[in-house]
DNA sequence: TAGTGGTCTAGACCACACT
DNA sequence: GTGTGGTCTAGACCACTAT
């Protein structure tokens, strides 16, 4: 029996300590770390309480565990990189909010709704809203989405709600998946007027396609974002999960 | 003892039933899942073995457990999306490869070169190299780091690894977090030049900062993408993990 | 054949949350 | 107190990998 004043698992030291020799250089890639039934020895602990370390590890992708072989440690990996497109993209400071510009209802006969893949003459609503953030705008939005009888949009939906739950709320299915490409555009002289900018000067592009489980697009979603008001921050840590 | 012959864990059907309730609409946000012994019963199987199920469930976001209380439904998310760098950014189709331009040492009195917070006169390594695909020329990247004595740069390192691993293989500490700005800037003629465009055209902008595990800013790198020839593209997903 | 990780059990004690 | 999840044990059998 293990102390339990410390009020820290034994199995998140075991896997503490092997994450500090992989980030010391004292075990490198490709190495294979101790088997389960030394490392159980070695801490005096049971196998079981072994693996659970392991599984933190591999969780954190610092290590790979082969069945038949043992565990080993990765290549360290910097390049995946996680946006929270939800938490405020825009420069810190003050809250951002949404205000409702136009909601109109559209034939399948636009390129985004034909993105929709929907039966020919079905429905289509169009949302264009401004993203403000204290008293600049800053991102123009457009979304469509198939119109669905009996599924009203509330107002306060559309008001506040990012493009995900907009979706969710309005659909049957429940979105899974969610595709987005950024790139980049030039300004309409529309969008230069809304956003406060030149036509023609560059603005970030923010597309976004929401699936169902079946892969059934839901919406679409276009932001068009200022080019100085809106930055997308992204991070990455070499290990990520628990540890 | 369960049978064994489909292979499929039992933890993993568990996790997986619970799931579809989930997704189906029968267990909603917030809504208390059984309780782990009680799904111990009605699956005939061990505590240790429900919760396994549990784990794969709670590491894909899907549920939440409290001590004390029970496990919980989560709130679907779909707003923290996922970049992989490394993985083909542009168009889909030939390979990418880089092109050194130029070596140079610097003083610490240029601006990326200051924000790698070394002591006065240390020196620093400017990095130039062109991102290709196929014939053309997508993006230009300018990376800093401190010149380190004793850690050359190879050249097949500087043509062919991404930024993390270039900086990874010239540094003594691990490289452990990277923090990367999306925005969008014109093109200075040079850059137009080298990218075939018309200077003063938008282009995507990437700035990476990679930090070692003591926060100290390890490189920087800029990367101007040719605004036609280079998008973003990441996904994600309501669940992720081994579900 | 021996060694490895993968799955699973039937208990135990603990800390925490309710009432 | 009762019920919950959190930790941990000391076994077991299996499948895979090496030799």
């Amino acid at each position: 029996m293990r102390d339990m004043k410390d009020m820290i698992p034994i199995y998140y030291r075991l896997a503490d300590d092997i994450k500090c020799q992989i980030e010391s250089g004292q075990l490198k890639h490709g190495d294979m770390i101790p088997t389960e039934g030394q490392l159980g020895e070695s801490y005096g602990i049971s196998r079981m309480t072994v693996r659970r370390g392991l599984a933190l590890l591999a969780e954190a992708k610092l290590i790979e565990t082969v069945k038949g072989k043992g565990s080993f440690v990765t290549r360290l990996k910097l390049s995946r990189v996680v946006i929270d497109l939800q938490d405020n993209p825009a420069g810190s400071g003050e809250a951002l909010r949404y205000r409702l510009l136009t909601v109109k209802f559209a034939r399948d006969n636009n390129v985004p709704a034909q993105e929709l893949k929907l039966e020919v003459g079905a429905k289509v609503i169009h949302l264009k809203r401004l993203l403000y953030q204290g008293e600049h705008i800053i991102a123009i939005e457009n979304k469509w989405m198939p119109y669905l009888k009996g599924k009203p949009l509330l107002e306060t939906q559309l008001e506040y709600a990012n493009f995900p739950e907009v979706v969710a709320k309005h659909q049957d299915s429940v979105p899974v998946r969610n595709d987005v490409v950024i790139s980049v555009n030039t300004l309409s002289s529309e969008q230069a007027e809304l956003l406060g900018e030149e036509p023609c000067s560059p603005a970030l592009v923010i597309k976004q396609v929401i699936y169902s489980k079946e892969d059934k697009p839901l919406g679409i979603s276009y932001m068009v974002c200022h080019k100085d008001r809106f930055q997308l921050r992204a991070n990455s840590y070499l290990y990520s999960g628990k540890l």
